[in-house]
DNA sequence: TCGGAATAGTTGAATCTTCACCTATGTTGA
DNA sequence: TCAACATAGGTGAAGATTCAACTATTCCGA
């Protein structure tokens, strides 16, 4: 997803590598100790599966939105201010809630603020902090987008697992979120 | 994931709003025609479930890559490469095992060739291939990495979830992957 | 109550991805 | 056999994401 910290790492004159940080080095002594737990052919299958269900699901569901002018994350974020109290919510509760940094939310506001779907209020009680607001704009855009985007993903995923399914995949990846969540 | 379409209408002066293409709609038509089927909350929790453990367990794996100058879309192209006879695949075959693009693939193995570890190497058979190769530095980092990466999946994913759980995920991912295969 | 630390959010530059277009080679059928 | 079409892959520009650095405000302890 990023190769930034490698060329980074060119920039400051060091290589690639395996040796550098402190933090490396532990990272690294913590697997060299003992023989890698290689992942049986269950467990890869399992993992290339959930890999390429996402890939191709996210793929489709971008294409599906494209017929509107929206991406998943432009939808992500419409549903989160829609479902809101005032259809507005804290920059950074928006991105958490999105699980995504606040750089990136930022400029992903700025462009939606442009394309006429949300607006910034700044806000009273702490004004350090700022509001994303729906507009009327994208109210009416997800009044009128969600049908299509629930149908997406009833086509290409709800509707092809059956109820046992979806509530044991929900039991599975629970705590893995909880998990990860924690280590944020 | 990408606002291109939208802001192409803007620059080719059509607006975003619904209305336009033939496909759009029969989209529409095709939806409106009946009350959306709204998700059930189970089904949503299921579905944000998938959606945030995708999210986070991607942004985990991508920062415990990082420490070796990788990122997970990297570490994909090398593992693909080294378990191909020779180290080395068709462009095509590699973009069509990795889900992405031939000219993302593109730009990524340029990007990998100058970082060394890969080459490509034109095709003798069909004068229009290419085959990206692994080289001896890419082989060495792979070798080196994979058990971290491994340890990180199980860490963050595998580990948490029960055999029967990873059975019953790949039962049900399974077949939403040829559904969407079938698709493309 | 003052000054340092923490929090909220933005910005610019570098990197990565997407899209449309382009070249080169191979395939096919009239 | 050769023209039309299909396939393999690359390219540049525009859009999206990341990282580090920055401003402005609030918090908190001496």
């Amino acid at each position: 997803m990023s190769q930034e910290r490698a060329r980074r790492s060119k920039r400051n004159g060091r290589s690639a590598s395996v040796s550098g940080t402190t933090s490396k080095k532990r990272v690294i002594a913590a697997v060299n100790d003992e023989e890698p737990r290689w992942l049986t052919s269950m467990e890869q299958r399992a993992w290339r599966a959930h890999l390429a269900a996402h890939k191709l699901l996210e793929h489709r569901l971008d294409r599906d939105l494209q017929t509107f002018g929206l991406s998943v994350n432009d939808y992500e974020i419409l549903v989160n201010l829609s479902e809101s109290p005032g259809h507005r919510m804290r920059m950074s509760d928006l991105a958490d809630a999105t699980i995504q940094s606040r750089s990136r939310l930022s400029h992903q506001i700025s462009r939606m603020e442009a394309a006429g779907l949300v607006a910034r209020e700044t806000c009273v009680d702490d004004r350090r902090g700022t509001f994303a607001v729906l507009t009327e704009h994208g109210w009416a855009t997800i009044q009128q987008v969600a049908p299509h985007h629930v149908a997406s993903v009833r086509q290409h995923f709800i509707d092809l697992l059956t109820d046992d399914q979806l509530r044991e995949l929900e039991a599975a990846y629970n705590p893995v979120v909880n998990h990860l969540k924690s280590l944020r």
